[in-house]
RNA sequence: GCCGCGUUCGUCUAAGGGCUAGGACACCACCCUUUCACGGUGGUGAUACGGGUUCGAAUCCCGUACGCGGUACCA
């Protein structure tokens, strides 16, 4: 008997390659919106594929390097719960993952190109570079390009003789690696977003493959990592787009091409109001985050705020930016990091750059914290209690407090002003909601609410509550008459839970100590 | 300029040739609530434009407009 077609099928799965993405990031500064959203759409596609997740650092170019930046990256996806299994920090089997530290690396393989004919010695200046995008700069052609129209007029080892070329390098002269675009070919690749994609070389440059310095250009060392690194799948910015042809080419070059990851270009995050991309300077003038977490430029004072710093939830953070581009087709918009994993699908996701809406970003915090329970949000809360200096020394009754003003809070610090009066006595009240309708039957009221609270033994929101209504009752006084003031004596103003569930929490003496305080006031 | 990619309520989006184009945020109104919230009900509000193809187009094709991205020894 033959094997069943579909067992044969089965055994050949796990000879499937194993999927492995990874984020690029370079570590220039803090990590942007659509950075995180690129982590979280790599990190979803390895946990549901069952496959790696590589960070890799992208510190190619020197005279950008920002000391921090790079442990703010590490600290970062901690805080989003993104963990990858292999990065600078984890190590793992194609360490070192900091370009830096593969330098010696790349020159071999654009030597390799130069050998294939592929590539090309370039040994102009910046100040060449610039007069000749001056000289050929026209009103067509604001911004000439290093491409075969005009290769064969600068000094590189495509217009030199092959004498001229070697003097040149045995003397030590400053030189690049460029690619030599074909003058007329078209490349085409599907994108797992966009579908078919192509280009046509001709209006594509030269660009630097390895710079002056050795270090590799990011078009280099993104084809070369990403083939030592095992990657099967690239998901980066649509900003990448444009150079796509040049990096298909070098796996082609390299002779790479069955190896070569399959594309997906995310649609960019754009700026709320106008239009463009979305950036730090939008955030600052809008009053909203564009970094995950505070950020500072190391050596200054200029402080750029985070999300986790304002106050999000980092589950609401990434189910927020998993749905700026992407749905799972139903209406359902709250989901767990582990329904992302399950749900996922790169087919879903939009095409379009999306507008940042930081109304949708609150909400979906609010959502968060309202679903959340006491007990998750208890390190949260208290750390902002310690800032602004509320002891909560019990943590049953923390667990209480949050419990009943969670679903009042949007954002966590929402937390101070929302339970603040259950831990202090209130420093001001909103007398003026009580005045206007205060007289005497009212100020000689709650003396008897006074003497009432004394002689309780039980102390709890019913009992309190029933209590209370019954000597209004008893007094011939409606009770909405007298639960404002009430409340404005135990809150300090028009807000909070239930008056009776703040008091049974506050406790009998100082539910008295705060309407004899108010009553003081009002007697005076 | 050139090249590429886009375009559905103000915003995020659903609808992959067939209903009054659906949901969410925001906004407004009402209900609940003797505060503030939560919750509930309802409302305003969109297929950029022009041509095709088709019995029928938001959907497929072409063009235009607009937007964005790229056009660095930055990523």
């Amino acid at each position: 008997m033959q094997t069943l077609p579909v067992v044969n099928c089965l055994s050949l799965r796990p000879m499937a390659k194993k999927v492995r993405v990874r984020f690029a990031p370079s570590p220039t500064g803090g990590l942007h919106l659509g950075g995180v959203r690129t982590v979280l759409y790599n990190y979803l596609f390895a946990r549901q594929q069952g496959g790696d997740f590589v960070l890799r650092i992208e510190d190619t170019d020197q005279s950008r390097y920002v000391p921090g930046a790079e442990e703010y990256i590490y600290e970062c996806l901690k805080w989003c719960g993104l963990q990858p299994d292999e990065s600078p920090l984890a190590g793992g089997p194609f360490a070192p993952y900091r370009q830096s530290e593969r330098k010696e690396l790349y020159r071999q393989y654009a030597e390799f190109l130069v050998q294939e004919g592929k590539a090309y010695y370039a040994f102009d200046r910046p100040d060449e570079l610039e007069s000749m995008r001056e000289r050929f700069k026209t009103a067509e052609n604001p911004s000439p390009q290093y491409d075969h129209n005009i290769r064969m007029q600068m000094r590189n080892s495509c217009a030199l003789t092959f004498e001229e070329t070697q003097r040149m390098i045995a003397d030590g002269v400053p030189h690049v690696i460029r690619i030599r675009m074909p003058e007329n070919e078209t490349v085409t690749f599907t994108d797992m977003i966009r579908g078919e994609v192509s280009f046509h070389t001709s209006l594509v440059d030269d660009k630097v493959l390895l710079k002056a310095d050795g270090m590799p250009t990011y078009h280099l060392a993104v084809v070369v990592d990403d083939y030592l690194m095992k990657i099967t799948h690239a998901f980066r910015g649509e900003e990448w787009l444009p150079s796509s042809p040049v990096h298909i080419l070098l796996w082609k070059y390299l002779g790479w091409e069955k190896e070569m990851p399959q594309w997906a270009h995310l649609p960019l995050i754009l700026k709320p109001d106008g239009n463009g991309k979305l950036s730090k300077r939008d955030g600052d003038r809008l009053g909203f985050p564009v970094f995950a977490m505070n950020w500072t430029v190391p050596g200054t004072s200029e402080l750029t705020k985070g999300f986790r710093e304002m106050g999000f939830l980092p589950e609401a953070f990434i189910n927020m930016l998993a749905m700026l581009g992407w749905n799972d087709g139903t209406d359902q918009e709250l989901f767990t990091l582990d329904e992302l994993i399950q749900k996922f699908s790169i087919d879903r996701v939009h095409k379009g750059g999306a507008k940042f809406d930081f109304e949708k970003a609150k909400w979906f915090n609010h959502e968060w914290i309202k679903r959340a329970d006491a007990g998750r949000l208890k390190p949260e809360v208290k750390s902002i209690f310690d800032q602004h200096g509320i002891a909560a020394t019990d943590d049953a009754q923390l667990e209480k407090v949050i419990a009943l003003v969670k679903e009042r809070c949007t954002l966590l610090p929402d937390f101070v002003e929302q339970s603040r009066f259950f831990f202090q006595t209130p420093q001001q009240w909103d007398l003026d909601a009580i005045k206007p309708k205060w007289n005497e039957a009212k100020q000689t009221f709650f003396g008897d609410v006074i003497s009432y609270l004394q002689q309780q033994s039980y102390w709890n929101a019913t009992d309190l509550e029933n209590g209370f209504k019954e000597l209004a009752a008893a007094k011939q006084i409606k009770p909405g008459e007298v639960l404002l003031p009430l409340r404005i004596m135990l809150v300090g103003g028009k807000f909070g839970p239930g008056v009776f569930e703040i008091a049974a929490i506050i406790g009998k003496e100082e539910t008295i100590n705060r309407i004899n305080l108010v009553l003081q006031q009002l007697r005076g």
